[in-house]
DNA sequence: GGCAAATCGGACTCAATCGGTCCGGTACTA
DNA sequence: TAGTACCGGACCGATTGAGTCCGATTTGCC
């Protein structure tokens, strides 16, 4: 079930690199690409969808290149998966519209848009720091802290 | 991202629908396929899938059908659903086993492998319960009730 | 100005999967 | 013994996904 596609684990990846660099740094695509071991070409698209998610900025030209347009903790995972998702939901109804005609009689529609909107919610609240310091996870799962109470809220007893 | 098969989608209906007559009553294929509105051929091969993962029992023959192994509340979302999904994973690493050969270098694995365990985890612990009495959910989250409660209602065909 | 580097963006192919169908075989029961 | 219903494999068409190709455009640098 919940795999994401190819072109979602190309744009964590170069999203995890990008955050690991200094704030301000560009990369193009060829050498992204060759960093990580991406199909160039396939790449390319994946870096334009994040940049028209407002995720990326590019820079045109002779030593362009894409660099991040915030922070690591202030990117939600869902907002980098998004674009190369068609579907999110778990069952028909909520994934694609046309599709089913079951509404009425349909007894599985309930139970599972309650599951589905706490399946979003996780991946809502997640943001891309998990790819950089993992170990904070291990503690608190899929709710993150935001970046701004990550010092003085949030504490467990 | 996270949608289930169309036949995961008919496996829960079916256990829904026959989760909700008297425990040792059995239903044909083509008497569930007609009033679940699936097409019957498909329905019967989903009903096989489940036969053979133990949650249901057939009864051939003249008179016979299908019926529940064990009560809802100890099936688990995870079992209806394994038989019809190739790939229960979230990036290519813990899916597909060929396919991924970046198994070193790859900085997706080690945060992916946490996120998944985390989710396999909650739907492991969700049982059938839930179609048959979602409020309980509401609160608690993916963390049902344990078996005990099952009080099935009589409704006849 | 000219050239190279780099993003942009559409069109395209190829293969795999998925939803669905068909049909012969087998077991059971009335 | 005849009918009912499960069993199981083969098959097919549509859709989707991964990946490629190529031309256009913008920009920096000599
Ligand atoms: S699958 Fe769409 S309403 Fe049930
Ligand atoms: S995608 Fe398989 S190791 Fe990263």
């Amino acid at each position: 079930m919940f795999k994401v596609s190819r072109k979602s684990e190309y744009a964590l990846m170069a999203i995890q690199h990008l955050a690991r660099l200094e704030p301000d740094f560009v990369v193009s695509v060829a050498d992204l690409a060759a960093q990580e071991g991406i199909p160039p070409d396939l790449l390319a698209k994946v870096l334009q969808g994040l940049k028209k998610a407002g995720l990326l900025i590019a820079s045109k030209g002779a030593g362009g290149g894409y660099r991040l347009a915030r922070p690591a903790g202030e990117i939600r995972f869902l907002e980098v998966v998004r674009p190369f998702e068609e579907q999110i939901g778990v069952v028909s109804c909520h994934t694609r519209v046309t599709d089913c005609q079951r509404t009425d009689g349909c007894s599985l529609r309930d139970p599972m848009s309650v599951l589905n909107a706490y399946l979003m919610r996780q991946f809502e609240q997640m943001t891309m720091e998990l790819f950089i310091s993992p170990h904070t996870w291990l503690t608190t799962g899929p709710r993150t802290t935001t970046p701004a109470e990550s010092t003085s809220l949030g504490r467990r007893s």
